[in-house]
RNA sequence: GCGGGCGUAGCUCAGUUGGUUAGAGCGCUGGCUUGUGGAGCCGGAGGUCGUGGGUUCAAGACCCAUCGCUCGCCCCA
């Protein structure tokens, strides 16, 4: 029986050319947060099954992770999302991190759960959070960083949209308006947020199977879509409007305007699945119909620091994912022509091998990347495979060049070739490196 | 964990109501000769038709099981 070659369920193996891609795509993720002042971290992938624990419950770290006993019993589990271990981390030296301190990572992240598109088994996820702040300038600095982000890929605004909403107003909403209990009001905002996946009078008929008769009777299913239908604040109950965490969405909203960043409304249906979000909520979703998802989330959750005993620390962050964002990339056609990581493909003409390795250690000395070829091909070998591996220039070396030092170079795009000495060689790779 | 779809060459697929030695395009590879490629022409390699069982004179096709991929549900960190 034959070994498999392919890779683990739900995971992904990367090509050159998927490493190469991926490479572009982090690249853009950590200037753009290095721009707005973040610093990278990374943890182990590994953590103590207690961590999730506390968070998330017993029953989604069983059946959605990977857990398993080291050597010495402990309980493990691979790290399924972020932000615990950067809250852990952050506790661990409360004292002694300046704040606002402002962190990003891009983690390996697996989650044991049939794949499907956009979610795999094995993905990893720009986290961009900022402790310290208690406003909503937090808010509005990690929104312009996404928004930045979009726009670093080439995305324009009509691609993709940001959608806000506040934990305090739908507390609010579902246990002060609507009157519910704290049973109802849980399986309520679980319903809310997976309301865009079903119909109407599905959703209708849920909502009432979630309520008692009496507060069936006094209207709370319509009550409720009213809530659920604005579009903006203004379309809010009364009753809502006067709610301080809508002053805090407003005071959002108009900081985001300033920013000239225009794709973002108010959506009273976006919850997020996990209980730790304290307050302001987003998600950034894409337009196109065919990735019709939310590729961003996240929020304010101010009290997941608290958890490992020291003074709590306000927090907003969010977590984005590679598979997503790849598929956004690609389905609005925003994936550049990647280059090879070789600038020069070095062919060598007859039995100059020794003459040959001197010029590849010098142009190597000065900073050029060079593959060579194998010995004793056709000249029309060598381009066909640098051309195939994405390599911009072939440097021609024979009995001519050794001879007089000038080294032919060819440009495999314009099938232009010319002599140069080495340093002008280098120099023309470098100036086309740059560009 | 539940449900739908699909497994034929490296890739995308075709294979007529079951009928002899299994096909195409692309890719790979050799040549059209030895210092400038992408075209064209002529060759070549590569498939126990996912796997195992069953029905049949006969299975790539039909049935069962199993594995894998994929889309959705649950869940979403």
């Amino acid at each position: 029986m034959a070994l498999s070659t392919q890779p683990y369920k739900g995971a992904r193996d990367f090509y050159p050319e998927d490493k190469r891609f991926q490479k572009y795509m982090f690249g853009k993720l950590r200037q753009v947060a290095e721009r707005f002042g973040y610093e990278e971290y990374d943890a182990p992938i590994l953590e103590s099954i207690d961590l999730y624990l506390a968070k998330s419950g017993s029953e989604i770290v069983n059946e959605q992770t990977y857990v398993f006993k080291d050597r010495a019993d402990r309980e493990v589990v691979i790290r399924p999302e972020m932000t615990p271990s950067a809250s852990r981390m952050v506790a661990g030296r409360r004292q002694e991190l300046g704040y606002p301190l402002r962190w990003y990572s891009i983690p390996n992240l697996w989650r044991y759960e049939r794949p499907q598109r956009g979610r795999l088994r094995e993905h990893w996820q720009l986290n961009v959070d900022v402790f310290g702040l208690p406003g909503i300038e937090a808010e509005v600095e990690l929104i312009q960083l996404s928004s930045a982000i979009f726009k670093s890929f080439g995305a324009t605004p009509a691609m993709y949209e940001i959608r806000l909403n506040s934990r305090k107003l739908m507390d609010f909403a579902l246990h002060n308006y609507l009157g519910l209990t704290e049973v109802e009001a849980y399986s309520m905002a679980k319903l809310i947020d997976r309301m865009h996946k079903i119909d109407r009078t599905e959703f209708i008929g849920l909502a009432d199977a979630v309520l008692s008769p009496s507060e069936r009777e006094a209207g709370a299913v319509e009550k409720l879509l009213k809530v659920l239908d604005a579009r903006r604040l203004s379309d809010l109950p009364a009753l809502l409007v006067a709610h301080e965490s809508v002053v805090a969405l407003q005071k959002l909203l108009d900081s985001l305007t300033t920013s000239q960043i225009s794709n973002v409304r108010f959506d009273p249906t976006i919850m997020r699945g996990f209980d730790y979000y304290t307050d302001i909520v987003f998600e950034v979703v894409d337009l196109h119909p065919d990735n019709n998802r939310s590729m961003m989330g996240g929020g304010r959750y101010d009290g997941l620091v608290g958890l490992f005993g020291v003074d709590p620390v306000p927090t907003v962050g969010f977590g984005l994912g590679d598979v997503t964002l790849q598929n956004f990339i690609e389905l609005h056609d925003l994936l550049p022509k990647l280059r090879s990581e070789s600038d020069v493909y070095l062919a060598t003409i007859g039995d100059v091998a020794a003459g040959a390795q001197l010029a590849v250690a010098q142009l190597r000395e000065m900073g050029v990347n060079v593959a060579v070829g194998a010995t004793g091909r056709k000249l029309a070998d060598h381009f066909k495979l640098a051309e195939k591996k994405h390599i911009h220039y072939v440097v021609i070396v024979g009995e001519q060049e050794l001879a007089s030092e000038q080294y032919t170079l060819k440009n495999l795009q314009t099938t232009e070739s010319a002599l140069h000495s080495l340093p002008r060689i280098v120099s023309i790779v470098k100036d086309y490196r740059a560009s």
